[in-house]
DNA sequence: ATGGTCGGCAACCGA
């Protein structure tokens, strides 16, 4: 059984859902995980996305800021909400799927938009990078995201950090620029090595290859210089190591019309 | 070396 899960930062979803209509109706993932929505839950465009196939729905969304959602064509059993640094941010959503989604042994899908963390990369001067670090450490720390004994768990989002020489365009430039520098990379690594997670990209693609999943809006032509970092992420538990069929950066999501800063990304499985 | 652009929502904040 095929089973394909898509992440995607749409950065506002009332602006681009036909965006999100274009993406479900040509690529037709299982499941896609949203980021950024910045929609109330009462807001939010169901409608249009159980017109195009994906009847179930899971949302955390807020006025204005972050916002997170699971939108599937397979029933889940259950969903669930996480919060961390003890704020209410809409930053996490997870589903679980079992018998109904016929899929087999329970499934576990992890949705997360991690804190951005501002311009100045020091915890001290910028409570932001605070925050950010402080969120990871807690992701570290999350006994949920410690899959075990052969479970099934992925976990996707915009993780906000690019943590290899080749997930950025310039490492020497980016050292100290938030989302490249080292205590991030070292504490985004330290929540997939606390699950034994893999990094589903980099066991694609080899490490010495440049991988990018977002372009900033401030550049007047993004394909110049290809100035991208790798920010939004697929892992999987070991149970699903070897199940791995496909993996997919829609980098030409970045040039449609009014695109969002981030592109879709996909990861097949073979169940 | 610096500033560059978005979206939400109504003056800036967050990215």
């Amino acid at each position: 059984m095929r089973f394909s899960v898509t992440t995607w930062n749409i950065n506002s979803v009332r602006l681009r859902i036909e965006l999100v209509a274009k993406l479900l109706k040509s690529a037709r993932p299982d499941v896609l995980c949203l980021q950024e929505t910045k929609c109330p839950d009462d807001a939010f465009p169901l409608k249009r996305l159980k017109q195009l196939g994906y009847e179930h729905i899971a949302i955390n969304g807020q006025k204005g800021y972050h916002g997170v959602a699971i939108a599937s064509k397979l029933p889940f059993d259950s969903s669930d909400v996480r919060t961390f640094c003890g704020k209410v941010d809409s930053r996490h959503i997870s589903v679980a799927f079992g018998e109904k989604a016929g899929l087999g042994a329970p499934l576990v899908l992890h949705n997360f938009y991690v804190p951005a963390g501002g311009d100045i990369p020091d915890p001290v001067a910028n409570p932001k990078f605070e925050h950010k670090l402080s969120f990871l450490d807690e992701m570290r720390d999350c006994d949920p995201l410690h899959p075990r004994n052969g479970e099934r768990h992925i976990l996707v989002g915009d993780l906000n950090v690019a943590p290899f020489e080749h997930d950025v365009w310039s490492h020497k430039q980016l050292l100290n620029v938030v989302s490249h520098t080292p205590i991030e990379c070292e504490k985004l690594l330290a929540v997939r090595n606390s699950g034994d997670w893999i990094d589903i990209a980099r066991q694609r693609i080899s490490e010495s290859e440049k991988v990018y999943t977002w372009w900033s809006y401030r550049a007047a032509d993004w394909t110049v210089g290809n100035r991208g970092r790798r920010l939004d992420h697929i892992w999987a538990s070991q149970a699903l190591g070897d199940k791995i069929a496909d993996f997919k950066i829609l980098r030409d999501a970045r040039s449609w019309e009014r695109p969002s800063d981030h592109v879709p990304v996909t990861a097949t499985f073979d169940l």
